[in-house]
DNA sequence: CTCCGTTTTTGACATAAGTCAAAAGAAAGG
DNA sequence: CCTTTCTTTTGACTTATGTCAAAAACGGAG
């Protein structure tokens, strides 16, 4: 539980009375390789925090996988729209590697926010981190070259290369696979 | 600012305290045609209100324009990344049609949220909802076609089109305006 | 109503990127 | 260690979209 602690003083710090009751609303999950944390169709009813391993979110269109996101040590990851609007959404979040996470449902997380003030804060701020993220990631999208992309992505995220296959890079970029090889070939 | 109190009372209700020093806190803003709320370079300092008129945000990229944005009316506005961050960003806002606006400072909105939590649950909320739209907007982008993208928004956001010159929707599109205008010109 | 500037349309052409298919390479399982 | 399966690369071809340029249409100002 340390790195979360550690995850969330960098947003916002947090009073021990908030953290104690935060802690004691979270549940360890152990998930493994290919397994799924959230499958499209369900309410999503946890927040999850990943405390070590690897997840990939993506949601089907004509029959294909589209990877939206990725997640890593020391992200907050759920399927947000159906978190937060309490409908089934379209989004599947698969286990790439074994992992660690911690969960809190979205009742108990709102019952904190009556008693901690500081503890809303803290989601208001990392609401407004990943909103300002998912911006960036928005720009990158909109007018770039497959090739621009994908030097962006070196640039900005070198650690998904490593761990995550050209395939799901590929869908998440945009392009097709095969278009994201030959721009690897030419350097 | 009845329209503000309503577009408020959508997302949450708040007290009338709130309210009432929310409101104390606000400062109208009157802007006419072509002219900027906010230029890249500048740190913004302000949340707005868009109660009359129409917006677009847009960047510069290899000395072109990229809109990003349209707001209209009951809108909340700033440069995002700006507001947040406190330092300079690379948003323009430029006003479309003459609009009314209502303001209020970074600072002065944070010291809201120290007296009245009803207020920061309010702009918690709000922003996972347009999280939200944000997220659709992305998935929007990823992998459609020029004309997918085209229907989409004619579906999501009709009124956009009676409003915004076509150029200024290819460039959100994330499409040429040549493209656009064939694609319109076939049904 | 006419003129001027802006926006939209049209045409011709170039090119980035997608698709399909097959081969090569790497990883996983027995 | 060999076999099977999944992933990546390569090739040939198609297509959607961008670019440049010019014409047409539109809209505001006088």
């Amino acid at each position: 539980m340390n790195a979360l602690f550690n995850c969330i003083s960098q947003y916002h710090p947090i009073s021990l009375g908030a953290w104690k009751a935060l802690s004691r609303a979270l549940t360890q999950v152990e998930v493994s390789k290919n397994s799924f944390l959230i499958q499209e169709g369900m309410v999503c009813n946890h927040l999850y925090f990943l405390e070590r391993g690897c997840l990939r979110g993506y949601y089907m269109l004509d029959g294909k996988e589209i990877t939206y996101w990725f997640g890593f040590e020391n992200n907050f990851v759920t399927s947000f729209y159906s978190f937060i609007s309490r409908k089934p959404g379209v989004e599947n979040i698969q286990v790439l590697e074994d992992s660690t996470l911690w969960r809190i449902s979205f009742e108990a997380l709102n019952q904190l926010f009556d008693h901690h003030n500081d503890l809303e804060r803290l989601v208001r701020i990392i609401n407004e981190q990943y909103y300002i993220r998912l911006e960036e990631r928005l720009m990158g999208l909109q007018f770039k070259t497959a090739r621009e992309r994908y030097e962006q992505l070196i640039e900005t995220s070198p650690h998904i290369l490593q761990r995550i296959s050209l395939g799901q890079i590929a869908s998440y970029l945009g392009i097709s696979q095969e278009t994201l090889s030959r721009i690897r070939s030419q350097v």
